[in-house]
DNA sequence: TGGTAGTGTTACTGAATCGGAATATAGTGA
DNA sequence: TCACTATATTCCGATTCAGTAACACTACCA
């Protein structure tokens, strides 16, 4: 939210981002991708998807910025786009974990 | 991602996490939240949304962990959980301006 | 005690979305 | 050209979700 001004189109656009991270699914193709660039049968086979799911998600992915492709031949190889796409993940991890043991703490504590 | 293992369960929590600020009415909240805590009735003020749709919306937002809040007397005061929400919401718009100004780039050397 | 204000909850409707099957498209090789 | 493979797209049923209206609950005050 540092921009200056936070219009309802402006809005729309972060959360859309967000949505793309809002999907046990899209995560999983992203952990896939944390090691490197994958082809989409390559994705199938990682992560039990169907292959015309798991093709939407990364459409969805990739229209959000989150993933970029790359066209060889009969393939498609898709890849993180950026190292914050990491780093966000992250990010919401590490609330998690401080949540999960603040509440372990407070078991504990009774 | 940094956590160890990446099962079916943990991806849906994260991806509930992401789910909460997946939202144009949420990220409006948050946006008010910013400048410090707020009660229903202002946020109501503030954002434009109905009341029950924004407690609504409060709820959910405090059930993923992302504002706390606090009772005094019949008000409900809500707060920003902490400082990493609004990182995160930093991270996404550094994103953002990222891609609109290569974008720009792109289109004046187009 | 009754009334009122702030907040939370429930029931409902329309829109969005996930997943799968079938189909379409594009590149490759015989 | 024909068959085959990798990927994308379309259609459909089922589920989820945002928004609204109506109602419930609770704290405060006369």
């Amino acid at each position: 939210m540092s921009l200056t001004r936070m219009t309802p189109e402006l809005l729309s656009v972060i959360a859309e981002r967000f949505k793309a991270f809002a999907e046990p699914a899209r995560l999983q193709v992203l952990y896939e991708l944390k090691s490197g660039e994958r082809t989409v049968t390559e994705l199938v086979a990682a992560t039990g998807l169907g292959q015309a799911n798991l093709s939407k998600h990364l459409q969805q992915l990739y229209a959000a910025g989150v993933v970029s492709r790359r066209k060889e031949g009969l393939f498609t190889y898709y890849a993180l786009a950026d190292k914050d796409v990491l780093k966000m993940c992250d990010l919401m991890c590490g609330r998690l974990d401080r949540e999960t043991s603040a509440r372990r703490k407070a078991l504990s504590a009774g």
